[in-house]
DNA sequence: CTGTTAGCGCATTCAT
DNA sequence: ATGAATGCGCTAACAG
């Protein structure tokens, strides 16, 4: 391994001097410049970041720790790293498997250090656990649960998005609309969150929802979905609408739907939550509500840079609006 | 910040010993040790990753460098992920944009230093900016491109995944199968082996393919898939099949196919590649070519964690298998 | 089993 | 404008 000294003593300068050269940071003369330019080719001197971490507590980089890296958190991701970029840092994901222990592990105090910032999406973690999250690093939360107050956090509008998806669907014809994947659990959740929006439509419509409706999956992926779907469809209970927690799970309804000869839209209408990029594409095209990566995307590297820079205030709790995609899950206007 | 320094001063022994009990290395005392392990707790302390990596030329950590996060690569970092974790390392992603100058940045030996060890999904480098790719760090590419003899790669039996599907197509009745996102250009490995292994097909079956079936795509995303299809469609030439080159572009073409009123499969059968999560739920379950992400994710994840042990014989070249998915996109045996 | 010595490669501080 | 000294926090090697 070439280091500084190397370079310094090919140049015939001080370490110091190449320091400086490298990082532009105090006026060098032009001959000792290039001299040390031409030895840092020569040599094929890289910067040690391990050393210049360790020396100048910087890393100039930003970890966005996901519980898994596809779908919404790759896409999210996306969205994220251009605007990291932007301020001259490099974002890199870590993964939790949505697992409490991995995440902790994710937020200790030790891993933290090595990153200027951490972006933290919180699936696995309970009020609680997040609690004891003590760390002077700058950090950022995404995700739909309920966080400690001391952290800054940024979520979806979900109650409102799930509000505009059922009120489209009950509009456009729909008069028992399947909650998938909602739930009544009592802690501030994505998926309760989503409940009560569906709730709040039928109420606003003049209408009453039944709890019967609401049918929890057992995981938040597409078998999940299609599996409950199936069952729901198996039990009988008349339906003409479905309202998914994600798009990965209205895909699963979809395929229920297609097996079980029940036609969409013209049988039942379906809406998800995500608008993920094959929502776009898939036959014939489901209606989604759009989960605004720009928006959080925004929103939370603009909180992490400024504690980055040093602000100190009082922690932010950002809910980014959403809006609803219509497409071809759903019926024409009236 | 509490450095190891001062749990020693805690503890009432030297640093050296509050190390070897964090590391488990050399045997200690049960009565220091636990005085040891109190003052750790009490003073919340948590090893500084930065000086241990300076110090001990180690870091744990594997990289695997993509063009993006999501779809393909999400997945892919998916199974690799507890893979790398088995051996006791973490694994992070970075990110290239599939920007040739941003890849060759993630390859410098700067950010190279910070990782044990780099997986590298090779889509915006050609051959020879992979030559000059010069480094000690244990490093596999992935990918379907074409790389030095000096670096370990694995990648997918393209060809012969193309050909499967084909021949399925064929088999089940299409005559005129599209070739789509595919070409002739010498460089694109990818879509120019998995053309090959469609026009085989042909061949083996005693048919000619023709080159106007071959159609480019101008990016490899649902909605490149999609205006390509259409722009066939309105060409005019008969088809009664679509090999798409990824399940990405295969899922544009079943849109455009779906907006052109043609049925599938009664009117055109449809095959992709890759066989992502999607494939096997957006009706009528779109047949594919498995990438087989657990035999890539183990053969790349087993090279590294060879050079990783000191292994330094000649780089080797996997090319993991593939095998075929029938879903309802294509029709049933005859 | 425990402590001492030394230094990983760089950047901050101060001197020249 | 350049250089010398110092130490970031930790662990390898050795001494006791």
């Amino acid at each position: 391994m070439v280091r500084m000294a190397d370079v310094a003593r090919a140049a015939g300068v001080s370490v110091m001097t190449v320091s400086n050269v490298l990082n532009e940071r105090l006026p060098v003369g032009e001959p000792t410049r290039a001299r040390v330019m031409a030895a840092v080719e020569a040599l094929g001197y890289e910067v040690n970041l391990t050393a210049r971490h360790l020396r100048a507590g910087r890393t100039d980089t930003v970890a966005f720790v996901v519980p898994s890296f596809h779908d919404y958190f790759g896409e999210l991701a996306d969205h994220l790293a251009p605007l990291v970029e932007a301020e001259g840092r490099h974002l890199v994901l870590e993964r939790t498997s949505a697992n409490a222990e991995q995440e902790m592990e994710a937020l200790s105090v030790a891993r933290l250090q090595i990153y200027d910032g951490v972006l933290l999406s919180v699936a696995g973690l309970d009020l609680e656990q997040l609690r004891r999250v003590r760390t002077a690093k700058p950090i950022v939360l995404l995700g739909e649960r309920d966080v400690p107050d001391h952290l800054n956090h940024v979520r979806l509008a979900n109650e409102s998005g799930a509000h505009l998806a059922t009120a489209h669907l009950i509009e456009r014809g729909s008069r028992r609309v399947v909650a998938l994947g909602c739930s009544f659990d009592g802690a501030h959740m994505m998926t309760t969150d989503r409940r009560a929006g569906w709730e709040h439509a039928y109420r606003d419509a003049g209408l009453t929802a039944d709890p019967a409706y609401v049918v929890p999956v057992s995981d938040y992926t597409s078998l999940g979905g299609r599996d409950a779907m199936l069952d729901f469809i198996a039990s009988g209970l008349p339906f003409d609408g479905v309202f998914a927690v994600t798009d990965i799970v209205a895909l699963g309804a979809l395929s229920a739907l297609a097996d079980s000869g029940l036609r969409v839209p013209d049988d039942v209408q379906l809406a998800g939550f995500d608008n993920l990029d094959m929502s776009h594409f898939i036959p014939p095209g489901i209606t989604s509500v759009d989960a605004n990566h720009e928006g959080v995307a925004e929103a939370a590297v603009g909180l992490l840079h400024r504690q980055m820079s040093g602000w100190t205030g009082p922690a932010e709790h950002v809910v980014a609006p959403v809006r609803l995609v219509v497409r071809g899950s759903t019926r024409g206007g009236a």
